[in-house]
This record gives C-alpha cells, sequence and structure tokens, in this order.
DNA sequence: CCATTAAACAGACATTTGTCTGGTAGGTCA
DNA sequence: TGACCTACCAGACAAATGTCTGTTTAATGG
C-alpha cells in the first residue's frame, strides 16, 4: 500500500468539494491542493480523478470548476447555494427506544427552513388522534428539534415506557403531565420524572394532501 | 432609451444566472454571451456588473465563475442540486383578484418536495378557522397547486366575489358548494359556476410553532 | 531482490476565463 | 443641435485554471 492510508484522503476531498458546491459553486482543482496543503497541483487532481472514476463525483471536462455532485446526491442532507434550507431526517414511526439510532438509515429527508444551523433535527411521522385539537393529525409529519429543556405548554415528543408520544407539556408542582388534545384521551400524569424522556420539541407540523 | 427596453435582457441574464447555479455552478460570462447570442464579451460583463450593483448578485473578483447569488437569495425559486425539491413563492395572505399578480413580489418562499416540475405551486397562509376540523389553523400555510379542474372533496382555494378562502369543495348536481371543515360556519352554496373561480387544490399544510 | 502500485512532488503548457480600452448605434433631454 | 445614456460590438491582454510529462517515496507481493 502506498504511504498514507489509502482513501482516507480521498473522502475528505470529497466533503471539500460537497461543501464547496453548498457554499455556491464547485472548488478549482488548485483550491483542493491548496486546502489539503498539497504542493503538487496533481495530488488533488489525482483524487478528484478517481472520485469521478469510482462515480463519486462528474466532472466537465476542460471547464472551470468541473467537478459537479451526481444526480441524486444532492439532495442527500445537505442543500448547495441555501445555507439557511436543512434537509432534515424522516426517522419514520417511533418504536421502542431505537430512535437515536434510527438516524443512520433513515426514511427520507425532509426541507426545512429558518432553524439555526447546529439545532438537532429530525422528523417523525404521527400515529394516533391524540392531538387532534391541535391541528395534528394521523400521518401528518413533524419536525422535532432534539432538546431536552423544554417549557410548560410547548408541544413535545416524549418517551414513555419505551414508546414515543407527540404530547403538550405540563409542568406542574413535582410532577410533569403529558395532555393530548382530544377529548377522548387522558392525560398521562408522571410522578417522578425519570419516567419519562423528552426527546425534543415539535417546531413544524406538516400534513401533505395527495 | 436605449435601443432595447431597459431591464429587460437584464432580469432574464439574471434568470439564468439562477438556472446555471441549480445545475451546479454559476456560468462564466462568456457561457452567459453565447446564450444570450451577444457577440461582445462585454455585453454580458456589463449585464453582470449591472446586477452586482444593484444587488441581484455578487462576485468574486478575479475568479472563474465568481458571480454568485447574494444570502438569502439562494433559496429564492430553486435549489442547486436538488430536482426534486422546489421553492414556491408565499404570496401571503389572499386578497382581492390580486392572487395572479402577486407572484412578482412574494412574501418569501417555501421549500416543498414530492410535486411534479411542471406543477404551478404556490404557498399561501390561512386566515379564519373555518377548516379547523381538517387541522388546517389560522395562520398555517397552505401549498397550492393551481389549477381549474378539482375533483370532489378536495380541499380548495375558491375565488368567491373577489375573496380567496380555503374550503372542501362539494359537487352537487347543478351546483357547488364550499363547505367549511367548522360546526360554526355555513357552507358557500352557488348557483351558477361562474360566481366562483377555482385557483388551485391544496396539496400540503404546514404550520411552525415558533 | 525486484516489479508493481498508490501517493505525492516538480515544472511546464494550453485553454479557459476575467478584465480592459476603445468604438458604434439609437434614444432622451436640455 | 449637442451632451449624455444604454446597449452592443471588436480586439486584446493577463490571470486563473485544466492538463500533461516525468520524478520520487513508501508500501506490497512474488
Amino acid at each position: 500500500m502506498p504511504a498514507t492510508p489509502p482513501g482516507q484522503t480521498r473522502r475528505q476531498v470529497h466533503a471539500y468539494v460537497r461543501e464547496r458546491i453548498a457554499e455556491g459553486a464547485p472548488p478549482t482543482v488548485r483550491e483542493v491542493q491548496h486546502h489539503f496543503g498539497f504542493k503538487a497541483v496533481q495530488s488533488a487532481r489525482q483524487h478528484l480523478e478517481a472520485l469521478v472514476q469510482e462515480g463519486a463525483l462528474t466532472k466537465e471536462p476542460g471547464r472551470a470548476r468541473g467537478y459537479r455532485l451526481p444526480p441524486g446526491e444532492g439532495s442527500a442532507g445537505f442543500l448547495p447555494g441555501a445555507p439557511d434550507l436543512r434537509m432534515v431526517p424522516l426517522l419514520g414511526r417511533v418504536q421502542a427506544g431505537a430512535l437515536t439510532e434510527a438516524i443512520e438509515d433513515p426514511q427520507g429527508y425532509v426541507p426545512v427552513e429558518g432553524q439555526p444551523a447546529d439545532a438537532n433535527l429530525f422528523a417523525l411521522t404521527v400515529r394516533g388522534e391524540s392531538m387532534l385539537g391541535a391541528g395534528i393529525l394521523p400521518g401528518d409529519t413533524v419536525v422535532v428539534r432534539r432538546q431536552h429543556a423544554v417549557r410548560n405548554g410547548e408541544i413535545v415528543v416524549a418517551q414513555v415506557a419505551g414508546e414515543a408520544t407527540v404530547k403538550r407539556l405540563r409542568l406542574k408542582r413535582g410532577h410533569v403531565e403529558l395532555h393530548p388534545e382530544n377529548a377522548l384521551f387522558k392525560p398521562i400524569v408522571l410522578d417522578g420524572r425519570d419516567e419519562v424522556n423528552i426527546l425534543g420539541r415539535v417546531v413544524e407540523v406538516r400534513r401533505c394532501l395527495t
């Protein structure tokens, strides 16, 4: 094998190209070169050409900034040219604690805007009719900001006994209540705070009418 | 005035630059030149510089493909690298017939995915509580596909007597009814079809919980 | 040991591309 | 009319950029 771990730098080059495209335009060969501290243009070129070879990039030969992302690669997790727009993973219907790991294999991505870049967001599909009164219907998609600190009255995703549900949070003296927004359902009253695990706060509701 | 209507070509150049950025990278000055059939590079350059002057574009002097979209402008109407994603104009609260022209100056843009590229989409902010039962609350944003042919039972945006409203459409024999989804409101029954102008069909509902 | 390979280095060349200077045509306005 | 403006044309130069040839180093495998 070569002096440097094989493919190690290669992926970093790929990531760099993606970043640069997200900022407006693909980098030049020399920009890649200098970013990685290569002292020869050819070094950067070899990596770029190798990435084209394995299909991770495409190129328009002879043209400036000719390296592009292959079709379909664009909308997976980031968005070129739209810094205020983010693709958040849709984790599907929540089931037993598998939530945190489910990010590895999302069912899809949802475009979200107007959220700070550092916000840890994900999306869920809502089950049940317990939040009808808040305009959240079964099948709706909720965008959730992963945070433990929530305020009274906010709609949250909470994990109770391994089951994740969407409810409105009520902080009473000494205990927590999870209120449905439907007269047919009863509030969940929790004695100790350990029973409930606040996964995050619902920041957006979305419904597609096919 | 000049030989050609002022600013006419200018906007087309701006649109072209946006298109090209959406396809992966900004165009070169000469690419703009040839696309518009200019026989001199300077013609394209003048338009581009003028657009920079008026803030419609930014540039990185001296660098290849240096023209970019200004920050915040990135998400206005298109999305680089994400063909299945579109930005649709938010036309704000609908008022008297101004809807069709309002596209010129949208209040913002909303990211939408999963809609065919040829669909003519726009977004509206919902007023009133007449659709509570359908999970559409005041302040919600609805994404509308502009189409006149609608089916029975679909939620539509209809223009009645100059006022635009969101209602569920009921086609009865000989007449049209616009049903609210709220017991406190009454259906609108229309005798002739001329009174009502179907602006389009609601394909998505969206709500931000700040 | 030697051939092979991947990675990086060195230097150069040709094309692409941004930029500049100057000129022409048609229109407005004082 | 003449000053002035916008749009466009013509030609050229210099910087940026893609591409090529050859060399060196280190690790692998027969």
